[in-house]
DNA sequence: ACGAGGTCCTGCGAGC
DNA sequence: TGCTCGCAGGACCTCG
């Protein structure tokens, strides 16, 4: 669930608890959100660990350890993380990191889709390099966009979506991106415009940008890194609006499942 | 090589 | 009221 901006807004919160803390332990409860490693090298790996960085990357939280190892956590759909004071008795919580400041990490995962790694510097690499470029790093031009979108027969919605094209867009932030940019969201990539590359280029970063500033967008689960919902679900243009009249021109928005099967909203009056 | 489609899992709301 | 069905913000794997 949570995309890029909500995940900046979960590193965001989460540093000022964990940068410089200790892991005193850590225990697994669902063992079956783990990825490449079982429970026990997972907890003894960050057991006694200092954290030194609390980071992003696409979708992802990014922990870095003394040592050099790397927490990663795909919350993907359900995950979220709490800092508490004290143990919590709760039938979702997968794992937890009891810390030297008395606090404690807790991710919990409702569907237990979300995939959870501790990754050497080298396997770090290999995982960091299969990801797309951060659309928000400052070097992201709208030539290195169109590069990356590629010229493919798929559909840009699509392409947009597609981790390793593009690091962090969502279904929410590619059906707002798309309307930003006045585009419809089934067009094939190869066939855009320079003009459009540029058009959604801008509204990508400008989307991602303002949804940061809004502290993420909660439908159902999200939640910031300091337990509450984020803020920019009333300032949604299209997602989740089928059938009111579009902000643009008064049309009304569209729903279909059409592409990959996942929601697509969009303005068959104003996006082309 | 690339792209389409199924799969992992649980909860919730719509509709009957 | 109570049930069933379809759907949910993601990513990975397999197949063609």
């Amino acid at each position: 669930m949570p995309e890029l901006p909500e995940v900046e807004t979960i590193a965001r919160d989460l540093r000022a608890h964990l940068v410089g803390a200790r892991i005193l332990a850590a225990h697994v409860i669902k063992p079956d959100i783990l990825r490449r490693i079982g429970r026990t090298g997972f907890e003894r790996g960050l057991a006694g660990r200092r954290i030194e960085a609390v980071g992003r990357r696409a979708k992802h939280l990014v922990v870095a350890l003394e040592g050099g190892r790397r927490l990663v956590v795909q919350p993907r759909m359900t995950g979220a993380f709490l800092v508490d004071a004290r143990a919590v008795r709760d039938p979702y919580t997968a794992f937890e990191l009891r810390l030297d400041t008395g606090k404690r990490l807790r991710y919990r995962d409702v569907r237990r889709l979300g995939a959870v790694f501790l990754l050497t510097p080298r396997q770090w690499a290999d995982y960091d390099r299969a990801i797309g470029p951060e659309p928000l790093a400052p070097d992201f031009t709208a030539e290195r966009f169109a590069e990356a979108l590629g010229r493919g027969s798929l559909a840009v919605k699509k392409a947009l979506m597609d981790q390793r094209r593009l690091a962090g867009v969502g279904n929410i932030y590619a059906n707002e991106a798309l309307w930003l940019a006045g585009i419809d969201p089934s067009r094939r990539v190869a066939r855009l415009t320079r003009f459009e590359l540029d058009r959604l280029h801008s509204a990508v970063l400008d989307v991602l940008a303002r949804a940061i500033e809004g502290r993420g967008t909660t439908i159902r689960d999200y939640r910031t890194g300091t337990g509450e919902p984020g803020g920019f679900q009333g300032r949604l243009t299209v997602y989740g609006r089928e059938r009111e009249a579009c902000l643009r021109c008064g049309r009304r928005i569209v729903l279909t499942q059409a592409l990959d099967a996942r929601a697509t909203y969009f303005c068959p009056g104003c996006q082309h």
